[in-house]
DNA sequence: GCCGTTTTCGGCCCGACTGTTTTCAGTCG
């Protein structure tokens, strides 16, 4: 805004560099004081100085005159797509717009067309954003934006035009939710992708299109980008467009220190082009080892590659089976499925043993089982694994229970029941709103429980719906270790346990299992949205207890 | 404003698209 270009850059890096600390950055100054400030990357004279400023007084005099001079709503501005501080500050000085009440005010009235630099096609688009933004909800998802997308995928791979079509970005990362949908397609048709693309059905507003570049917003309130590219520059192009973007400045600077060029269509030595046609091709070239999207993060996947001690991940065919599966027993008059459906729908997967997890005594909401009826589903269950042997079927349907942790952090089954079960998950359900040490109390107190084996979604988060409860999750990996109790990794909406804590998890030795919490049969198929939270914590075969064939699960059970 | 085993000055990731200001600035990813 005040035609200074590097300085926003130069703060932004200072405070990513904050944020990634490992130590509070107050202890920092308070050991070595300004000159241990400057130590940290990106911080120097300056920025250390308001550092010191702001620890000492909780302000910025700098900042301060700076917001006084333009008091904006920034944040909200920004988001309105087309608007950047450049015409913000236009728009303020102009017409003193503040926020997005007056953005709209101001465009509806007709006062933007006229100003110098804007346009009617400026003011249309304003409102147009301000529209989109109103749609907004932020990112989704993964599991309702991947089936989408997916189809999205056949239609593009099915036009004659088409020769290749990649999804890219937070979906090729396996992101938890993601912001907007990137699709590369190397086609000699530009035109024609281009134009089937901007007329799918579903778009709100066509953002841009142009020879090799499109974004569409669609009703729901997500982007979909696609971008035509030839079929020489195609490693170099899903590298860049798969990010994430700190992950791709991190390989630019490796390229620059070769004295190379790295960008959307090759890596270059001058003009020649010396690498581009696979991902491989361009990692190779920079000394790398080809890595996993799940990973580029940033998070020291570029010096493992350099070094060669990438980690080799978990994928979804490890798996053997489904330890956190619902069914009729818990709602007789329900819309679940029978055990023999979900054992079916196992087998499908290629599985070699289901569990069944049903809901205990104390939960209201869904039915839960009582020790009686417990133990007639396992009785039950123990008849249908015998008739699957006498038809020779190498399956087996193991039977759990997910019961609830009390309050008090006691188990809601007696330990005479849970003892004859093949498993027993416990989990937090209730009396959600507690403090950090009650609820590792509560916790610790079920972990020692001799017969808990799996701590369900151990932070109780739903994926922006809900937060996690308070709790300290490494005092949680301590005790999972010592115990030798399993975290779950819940498949479902929840993504419970998420990427940085099953690297954490991972870091400390301490097992864990991928399930889905499936209520219907189908939800069985969100595993592989586990599978993905695995790999972004950096997951091996060996840290997840149900790539083990049934004979190696039992051993992990208490 | 920050940084440096080519540099303490002169760089800072790079390219596409849009709209508007007729040659490019602003924005986006």
């Amino acid at each position: 805004m005040e035609e200074v270009p590097f300085k926003p850059q130069a703060f932004e890096r200072a405070a990513f560099s904050l944020e990634s600390l490992k130590e509070d950055v107050s202890e920092i100054y308070k050991k070595g004081g300004v000159k241990a400030l400057q130590e940290i990357s990106g911080v120097g004279k300056s920025i250390a100085g308001h550092i010191e400023e702001y620890l000492k007084t909780g302000k910025i005099k700098d900042y301060e005159k700076f917001k006084k001079r333009l008091p904006l709503k920034m944040d909200e501005l920004i988001r309105v797509e087309g608007l950047g501080p450049k015409k913000i500050k236009v728009l303020y000085q102009k017409l003193g717009v503040s926020d997005l009440k007056s953005l709209e005010k101001a465009a509806k009235a007709g006062k933007i067309t006229p100003l110098f630099g804007f346009g009617e096609k400026t003011e249309k688009n304003i409102l147009q954003g301000l529209d989109f933004l109103k749609r907004d909800k932020g990112r989704f998802l993964i599991s309702n934006i991947l089936p989408i997308a997916r189809g999205v995928y056949k239609k593009l791979q099915s036009l004659k035009e088409v020769e290749k079509v990649s999804l890219a970005g937070s979906l090729r990362r396996g992101k938890e939710t993601i912001g907007d949908v990137d699709f590369l397609v190397v086609s000699k048709n530009s035109k024609k992708v281009m134009d089937f693309f901007v007329s799918l059905p579903g778009i709100q507003k066509v953002w841009g299109k142009g020879g090799t570049k499109s974004s569409i917003h669609m009703k729901e309130g997500f982007d979909m980008d696609l971008r035509v590219i030839s079929p020489k520059s195609y490693g170099a192009a899903l590298q860049y467009f798969t990010g994430s973007k700190d992950h791709n400045i991190v390989t630019r600077k490796i390229a620059i220190e070769k004295g190379l060029k790295l960008s959307e269509y090759g890596l270059f030595r001058g003009s020649e082009m010396i690498a581009s046609h696979t991902e491989e091709d361009v990692y190779k070239a920079l000394g790398m080892e080809w890595m996993p999207p799940e990973i580029r993060e940033n998070e020291g996947e570029i010096e493992a590659s350099l070094s060669g001690k990438l980690p080799h991940l978990i994928e979804l065919k490890d798996i053997k089976g489904d330890l956190h599966t619902h069914s009729n027993w818990e709602d007789p008059k329900g819309g679940k499925d029978s055990i023999e459906s979900l054992a079916k729908k196992a087998m499908e997967l290629g599985y070699e043993y289901i569990g069944i997890s049903d809901h205990t005594n104390d939960l209201n909401v869904e039915k839960g089982l009582n020790e009686k009826e417990l133990l007639e589903e396992n009785e039950y269950i123990k008849k249908l694994n015998k008739k699957f042997q006498v038809s020779g079927f190498k399956f087996h349907v193991l039977h759990g229970c997910e019961a609830n942790i009390r309050r008090d952090g006691t188990i809601d089954v007696n330990d005479k029941v849970l003892v004859k079960l093949d498993y027993v998950i416990a989990g937090v359900h209730s009396i959600l709103k507690m403090d950090k040490k009650e609820m590792m109390d509560r916790i610790e107190r079920a972990m020692r429980n001799p017969n808990v084996d799996i701590i369900s979604h151990p932070t109780g988060r739903i994926v922006g719906k809900r937060e996690e409860y308070q709790h300290d999750f490494e005092r949680m990996l301590k005790i999972a270790k010592e115990t030798e109790t399993i975290l779950e990794i819940n498949s479902s909406e929840r993504l419970d346990l998420k990427d940085s804590y099953i690297r954490r998890a991972k870091q400390t030795g301490v097992k864990m299992i991928i399930n889905t919490d499936a209520h219907k049969k189908e939800q069985m198929d969100l595993m592989e949205y586990g599978v993905s939270q695995a790999r972004r914590g950096w997951s091996e075969k060996e840290d997840i207890i149900n790539t083990e064939p049934v004979e190696g699960l039992l051993k992990y059970f208490k």
